[in-house]
RNA sequence: GGGCCAAUAGCUCAGCCAGGUAUGAGCGCUCGGCUGAUAACCGGGAGGUCCUCGGUUCAAAUCCGAGUUGGCCCA
């Protein structure tokens, strides 16, 4: 970028954007930027992929440019940063949005289209919603390894998965069996917890009546699935819960009663027998749960299903936890479907009666109901219910049932048999493990996490799906189901070692439809691969080593493994954060990653979630557009990173584009001097003898040290949000507000000057370093600002430089708490101004500042100069604390509540006194002797009568100063007009008007001009003369007098009517 | 239904862990100033049931309990 170039007058993000992105390419910037710490002390940052089913939103957005952000910090703190991003591209939703494309219903669609085209599909479109979130991530500035991603999906990755699968199973930790799963029954494969999705549905809701055998009556139970009845093996009770057995009538017409004995939880036995329509009832007995264990039953619906369980144990009532006093109190339980009738079945060595396929059709154990589809049978199975006399009560129940995140079918618990990871084994380690990782928020891991850890069930990693990682486990024909007779490949190596087709390891494809093709002979036994591939949360799970290509590649491995940062939002603690520590753990024993950044959601501006339905999403893009990348970003990075939510603001964001354009303002404001003056930064810098620095330069410069160290502490925190108020507050406050203000008139300076060429070189320096403090978050302007002020002497690019250091010998503590002093004293006399009603082009005779401290007396005293010429003051003069200031005085007011009483009928007259003098001294005494005065007799008054107040001079004004909240003392600004402070005042009104005029005519700033002054009143006319001098060199006028076609304005300057003529001189 | 998190000015948020007057901050609004950074900049002002209800305490935005609303996770 050339030097001092010219620039846009206004911040235009997206001028800059493109200009920038054409530069980067121009000189490789990101490779430069990484060469730089090639070697350096390594850095191992693991992306957590980001899953390629669609484009990005404004959450993954957040995501990423808070990996960037720290990338690029780090990177400048020195490190050699891994940055190779990832993409998670196996899995069923995937493969659900490649059946809604190709118009498929089923797996059997699939199956007619063919695995291996099926499978090319899936990775046609992983391949191509990847291209679209590279396309977005660049959009916005990230800068990743965008040529080298690693996808799940290549052989080198999917062989990572084996590898820890295989570590895994070494250990003992792979087994299989039957689990109670929740199936899709569109899908044809079980799904984890985390992809059920619940929705509000109505569902039968019944009270079935089970016979009791050994004595008279039934046990009744409720469920919502009567689907689940055939396969009911027992009944559950609470040990502890009191339970009644009444009897219960219905009357007919001719009086007859109709009564049966039935079996219920104490406390349930109203509302059920309602339900049931009985007339009345009686309790005949009570019993504790405990007592009901061991009674048998008839299964409700052998007859239809002759093959319901009926083996040992079976039809019995049990204890269970899970048992509430709620409806009836006994549980309808069913092993071979609910997760916790599963488990305490299998404790009771219970026969798993699970009638049904993977479709959800009833098998031909399911007797009279095979074929149909369970919930397709519920009216059946009430039916046959109903006529048996067993359904005590038939209704519908409005609740939440899960359905498949993918298609939206409702799920169906079953047990089939799955491979599965026992965690459960690994408990302790996992939970040991945790400690080797610090989470910000901390609380996060110590409460969230371990809670989750605590309570993982076995992770089930089969599904029954295509596109996916094959499990690699082959089995003999016959197998016993023992997993030691099993073989489980690790890598393309063995494969290709092992089975017995001819295998190329390097080219391999570990795809379904590949790999189903390969046996393994052992002996006389050939072993064929299980059919499943793997829960997709696997695929991640081993991407801090995938991502390193191991095990193809050891050797990056060995040096960087474990991760030192992740940075995900929170709902990944029970993925991502999860499913690594427990891959982690199984195959190394070690926590894969040692620093968590955990962020929240991205929020829309009414707090709820973004979603089509609600309409309140906002696209990348769309902020992109509206403000530019730089703005969206510094919005975002502007948000606390650890777990709290984020709530996105248009308003907040445009703020940030202010922000920004203010810094633009302050880069651009001295490039047409410094290359009038043909500055050069490399010859006059801040060290320089020839550079004379001034108090404020210095100021300016400690400042710059301590919001460099105050942004290091917050990256090193973790809340570069902290960083990035601090770095804006410095350039709005403190180097726009009051450096830029300070320093214009040493820039208007047509002379070179030590001083002029402080002011450069500070200025110059600061917004340098600027842009580096700027560079993580704004990546694009910092570029820009930093390339047109260094040009061929910096680096390629600002992103390669070295995160600013501080410079101790610059800081001044004492300085900047002076300064502080300054600028509240300024506030509070530009307060005091405008209630004097005068402007602060007028100078003012003289400000005293009466000090409450030391520190306040000796801050004015040492910058009374600066003082001097940011109040346009003619004099500064401090009174020390403790002392009052001479032309002080003091007026009292009445209380009336007090002093009526006390003085009667004479009240108002003392009150009138009392108002109307002045004193010198806030004392009882005083005021007595003044209202004596004024009253002509005595008067005693009390401290509760009167409030003193100070009365200043006629014509001065004064305003309290604080800073941070104290009071420091008060700022009296005399503004009491003399002839000579008029004259200025007019002639800087005058040169106000003909800078307007100059600027309107678009006149070169160094253009001369002559002026023509028609004044309407003469005494202001002579007023303005005597400062002819100083407008000539103000407005750089070559002479006064008549133009010949001069651009001519009226004016009006405090009521005085004012001509200007200005045209340009010839020669200039 | 359960666990975790959040709620403070019109908006976005500090402050809360270690209780002590909300100087709250920025933006917005409004009134004024400045005028060769000018589609910029500066100052003044208005603006609050600190989600609600209880409790602990001399004192609660802050600690505790219950609830409401929203978010995430789980059933």
């Amino acid at each position: 970028m050339s030097r001092f170039a010219e620039v846009d007058d206004q911040y235009d993000p997206h001028a800059v954007e493109e200009r920038i992105f054409a530069y980067w390419d121009d000189v490789d910037a990101y490779e430069r930027a990484k060469q730089r710490r090639e070697g350096a002390e390594p850095f191992f940052f693991v992306d957590g992929p980001p899953y390629t089913s669609g484009a990005a939103h404004m959450g993954t957005t957040w995501n990423k440019t808070l990996k960037d952000a720290y990338i690029r910090h780090l990177r400048m703190r020195g490190y050699d940063v891994t940055d190779r991003p990832g993409y998670d591209m196996h899995g069923l939703p995937i493969e659900t949005k490649v059946e809604e494309r190709l118009g498929f219903e089923n797996k059997k669609d699939i199956e007619a289209f063919g695995e291996q085209k099926f499978i090319d599909e899936c990775k046609a479109f992983a391949e191509e919603q990847l291209e679209g979130l590279q396309d977005d991530f660049r959009s916005f500035g990230v800068w990743m390894d965008w040529e080298d991603p690693y996808k799940t999906v290549t052989p080198e990755y999917m062989e990572a998965a084996w590898w820890g699968f295989r570590k895994a199973h070494e250990r003992g930790l792979v087994e299989q069996g039957p689990r109670s799963i929740s199936q899709c029954p569109r899908c044809e494969t079980a799904i984890a917890k985390n992809e059920v999705e619940y929705e509000h549905v109505e569902d039968p809701s019944i009270y079935v009546k089970f016979p009791l055998r050994e004595r008279a009556g039934y046990l009744v139970a409720w469920t919502t699935t009567p689907w689940t009845v055939p396969a009911n093996t027992f009944v559950a009770v609470d040990a502890e819960m009191t339970y009644q057995a009444v009897r219960a009538w219905t009357e007919g017409a001719d009086g007859a009663r109709d009564e049966e004995v039935l079996y219920l939880e104490a406390s349930c036995v109203e509302d059920a027998l309602e339900r049931g329509g009985y007339d009345d009832h009686e309790v005949l007995e009570e019993l504790a749960g405990e007592e009901l264990v061991g009674w048998t039953y008839e299964h409700p619906l052998r007859e239809e299903v002759p093959e319901a369980p009926d083996g040992e144990g079976a039809l019995q009532v049990y204890t269970a936890d899970y048992v509430e006093a709620d409806r009836t109190g006994l549980v309808h339980s069913a092993p071979g479907h609910g997760q916790v009738d599963f488990e305490r079945g299998r404790e009771l060595g219970l026969e798993i009666f699970s009638p049904l396929g993977p479709d959800g059709v009833y098998t031909e154990a399911a007797g009279a109901y095979a074929g149909q589809f369970v919930k397709d049978a519920d009216a059946d199975i009430m039916d046959d219910l109903e006529a048996r006399g067993l359904l005590l009560d038939r209704g519908t129940v409005h609740h939440d049932y899960g359905h498949c995140w993918r298609c939206d079918t409702g799920v169906i618990q079953m047990v089939t048999d799955q491979w599965f990871i026992t965690v459960t084994d690994i408990k302790e380690e996992l939970l040991a493990n945790i400690e080797d990782s610090e989470w910000y928020p901390p609380e996060a891991r110590d409460n969230r996490f371990r809670d989750f850890v605590e309570e993982s069930p076995d992770w089930n990693v089969s599904r029954q799906r295509y596109w996916g990682i094959p499990i690699p486990i082959w089995i003999p024909e016959d197998w016993s189901g023992d997993v030691a007779d099993a073989i489980v490949i690790g890598d393309r190596g063995e494969l290709a070692e092992r089975v017995d087709q001819d295998v190329d390891p390097e080219s391999v494809d570990l795809h379904k439809d590949t790999v189903d093709e390969f046996t393994i002979t052992e002996g006389d036994t050939t072993y064929t691969r299980v059919p499943d591939v793997f829960d997709v949360w696997l695929d991640s799970s081993v991407a801090s080593w995938g991502t390193l290509d191991f095990p193809a590649e050891r050797e990056a491995f060995e040096e960087l493994w474990p991760a030192a940062l992740i940075m995900e939002a929170h709902d990944q603690t029970r993925g991502w954060f999860w499913s690594q520590l427990g891959m982690g753990t199984a195959a190394l024993d070690e926590i894969p990653y040692r620093d968590v950044l955990m962020h929240g959601w991205a929020l829309a501006a009414d707090g709820r979630k973004m979603s089509k339905s609600l309409g309140n999403i906002v696209s990348p893009q769309e902020a992109i557009e509206r403000h530019g990348a730089d703005p969206m970003r510094c919005f975002l990075l502007s948000q606390n990173p650890q777990g709290d939510d984020m709530r996105f603001s248009w308003e907040e964001m445009a703020d940030r584009q202010r922000d920004l354009n203010i810094l633009w303002n302050v880069f651009r404001f001295p490039l047409p001097y410094m290359r009038l003056d043909d500055f050069d930064p490399e010859a006059v810098s801040i060290g320089d003898d020839a550079v004379a620095l001034e108090t404020v330069d210095e100021w300016i410069l400690s400042r710059l040290q301590t919001v460099t160290a105050e942004m290091t502490d917050a990256w090193d925190a973790y809340r570069q949000d902290r960083g990035l108020d601090a770095l804006l507050a410095f350039v709005v406050e403190d180097v726009s507000r009051f450096y830029i203000q300070t320093v214009r008139e040493r820039m208007w300076d047509e002379r070179d000057s030590p001083s002029k060429r402080a002011a450069y070189a500070t200025l110059y320096h600061v917004v340098v370093e600027t842009t580096k403090l700027l560079a993580p978050y704004a990546p694009f302007v910092a570029e820009e600002v930093y390339g047109t002020l260094t040009g061929e002497t910096g680096r390629p690019t600002v992103h390669a430089c070295d995160w600013p250091a501080v410079d101790e010998s610059l800081r001044d503590p004492q300085l900047e708490a002076d300064i502080e002093v300054v600028a509240a004293v300024e506030d509070a006399g530009a307060n005091a101004r405008q209630r004097a009603e005068r402007k602060l082009r007028w100078p003012v005779r003289r400000v005293v500042v009466a000090a409450d401290d030391e520190a306040t007396a000796a801050a004015v005293d040492r910058h009374r100069d600066l003082l001097r010429e940011r109040l346009n003051a003619r004099e500064v003069d401090v009174v020390e604390p403790g002392v009052d200031w001479e032309e002080l005085q003091y007026g009292a007011r009445a209380d009336m509540s007090i002093l009526g009483p006390a003085f009667g009928g004479e009240a108002g007259a003392v009150m009138e006194a009392l108002n109307a003098v002045a004193l010198t001294e806030p004392s009882l005494a005083a005021l007595e002797e003044a209202v004596a005065a004024e009253l002509g007799r005595e008067v005693e008054l009390s401290a509760e009568m009167v409030e003193f107040n100070t009365e200043t001079p006629p014509g001065v004004e004064g305003t309290t100063v604080t800073v941070n909240g104290d009071d420091r003392g008060v700022v009296y600004v005399d503004t009491t007009l003399t002839e000579e402070i008029e004259s200025e005042g007019y002639a800087r009104e005058v040169i106000r008007r003909i800078q307007e005029m100059r600027k309107e005519l678009d006149l070169d700033i160094e253009a001369e001009i002559r002026v023509d002054l028609e004044v309407g009143d003469e005494r202001v006319a002579d007023l303005v003369d005597a400062h002819a001098e100083l407008i000539a060199g103000e407005v750089r006028a070559a002479e006064f007098g008549p133009t010949e076609d001069g651009y001519d304005r009226e004016w009006t300057v405090e009521d005085t009517d004012v001509r200007i003529a200005i045209e340009r001189v010839a020669g200039a």
